[in-house]
DNA sequence: CTGTTAGCGCATTCAT
DNA sequence: ATGAATGCGCTAACAG
């Protein structure tokens, strides 16, 4: 049986009062009483008990994220700015990573079963109007990011302005022949940011006088390999493009393997943008849109301990910069 | 004020122990009450507390996960392994990401007192007798993943083995000539993956009657631009090694780029081989060494629990099996 | 300054 | 089958 406060103040012959407020650092003890005190929780190694305080504080002392995919390059490198400044507060960390909408569903309820999380980050999920209702009535903050709804806090990246600067890049070098590489309109969690950078892509085109060929709109599966199949999809296209903006960096890799499939030169013959700039996006040059994924998770704690302690909704929109960086996979177009 | 398990018993005209008999699917309840206490429940929409439960209980319900760089591919996908079992289990999963001592003593100190989590998977850190013996009073069953030690269950691949294997493949194409890019002998965290693959490549050429040149063994801080140098090095001996072994693809990825920036063709001038198989490697078609990373997860999420129900020691050593594959950075050396 | 006591919300005997 | 009482380990309000 672990060692109680009890157990602490009987040995050192005080109240548990007395040895509670040492544990917490309160001044209402005499120095000398709160050294005996130590001395005795030292010497029977005492740790209270964690769960014992958080049922007598009504906290739980812990703040949960929900992330689709956590093992997506981005959404790792949200968590881990989210890690980083959990890490140096007084909550745990719990993770939960939903792979299908079942799953997002159970952790939607069980997050706002009160006692669960002191309060919660969703990542790139859109919570519905009934899930938002439930938090609030279990009095839950939480914080989104990479997502939006109107009632909540959210930490975005403007993906239209994104997809616009993506596009006007490519037009600027001369390209008019635009290909798009997405996810499906449609996806089981109704993703948007995909979505989003297409129309930004279509406003640029707009504003810069070009028409855009719905053949040149390829959507598929997220992933690489699908982006592979549909890139050669477009090139096999009469008119191909002779570039393509893919709608994350994860989709452009695959537009860069079909390319070489085909021995397509890179960017000679056919441009390539990404989206997210992850990690392996400056090992393989590929030219892409930066969103500060790290900086969003950091933003998101300090917005979510923000609302913890006041209690303040702070329905804020807080939008990120993005920006293109130019590598090596655009060039002007030949001829 | 949350609802509580004696609103429930009050408003159904029963007693509390009823209410806690129903929430827990105990039979000795009359299927007429349980109707009548499921009612209310629904009616008054009330959740019971999980810290109230846990208390009561003498359990925490939640699984600590110790990550060192949980950002590294490998990491990731061990993560999602654990991740995948735990989310149908009843536990929650705490997530500690360590990149310094200091903080890894933080995380394995907490993590021993009593009532944090009921389980702990510590990955790639290799803990002090200390720590054990804290896991141990605390009674906090521990496995490690990636790592030893003798009194704790493990789940670990054979990198010497692997090493070994990496070596080999290299040696029947025809190379003799054999380089070695690994982390420092002595890290902060004292790993010893990238030692032990080394220790298995020089059984290799001791085993064909290989000498190895102190020279073609460099080692740096992991990550792919240190490779890229240590790479570089060497490329500038006089008889410079015709293939090159990587401790991990990252750092294989390093190697590809300075080959790249010195115009060496990979893999007719120069072979290289990676370790680890992560997602990446495939598209780059790396010779990698595939170790189940995902599996060593599973695994010893499920040594956890069994550890936790039965408290069963079970100082296990599962060592999980690796191979490797062949792609095309490996070819017989051009004489 | 310090001891005592009453919760925190639930599970679990122990009677009935 | 069910109600009442007790304990889980700690915090905080209240006396003194």
């Amino acid at each position: 049986m672990p060692v109680t406060i009890y157990d602490v103040a009987k040995e050192a012959g005080v109240g548990v009062g007395t040895v509670s407020r040492v544990l917490n650092n309160n001044p209402r003890v005499s120095s000398e009483t709160r050294q005996r005190v130590l001395q005795v929780i030292e010497r029977l190694n005492f740790h209270p008990s964690s769960i014992a305080q958080r049922l007598s504080l009504r906290k739980t002392l812990s703040i949960g994220v929900l992330a689709v995919y956590f093992t997506r390059p981005s959404v790792v490198e949200r968590l881990r700015g989210i890690e980083s400044v959990i890490a140096d507060s007084e909550y745990d960390l719990m993770v939960y990573n939903v792979e299908t909408p079942s799953r997002r569903d159970e952790c939607f309820r069980s997050t706002a079963s009160s006692s669960r999380v002191d309060g919660l980050i969703v990542i790139s999920l859109a919570p519905a109007d009934e899930d938002v209702g439930r938090w609030a009535s279990a009095g839950v903050p939480v914080v989104l990011v990479d997502t939006l709804h109107p009632t909540l806090p959210c930490i975005i990246v403007d993906d239209i302005s994104g997809g616009y600067k993506a596009t006007e890049h490519l037009i600027k070098l001369g390209h008019t022949r635009i290909g798009f590489i997405g996810d499906p309109i449609h996806t089981a969690f109704n993703f948007r940011s995909s979505r989003d950078r297409f129309e930004g892509m279509c406003r640029a085109l707009k504003d810069h006088g070009l028409a855009f060929d719905p053949a040149f709109h390829q959507a598929g599966e997220h992933g690489r390999e699908s982006a592979r199949v549909l890139t050669h999809r477009l090139l096999d296209l009469d008119d191909s493009p002779t570039a393509i903006f893919a709608a994350s960096d994860t989709q452009a890799f695959g537009v860069l393997q079909a390319a070489k499939e085909r021995g397509i030169q890179v960017p000679q013959e056919l441009s390539v943008v990404g989206y997210d700039d992850v990690e392996m996006s400056e090992y393989l040059n590929l030219t892409t849109v930066h969103q500060p994924l790290f900086d969003s998770g950091l933003r998101s704690v300090d917005l979510l301990l923000h609302s913890i302690d006041t209690s303040d909704p702070a329905p804020v929109r807080e939008q990120l910069p993005v920006h293109v960086i130019e590598r090596s996979t655009t060039a002007r177009p030949k001829n």
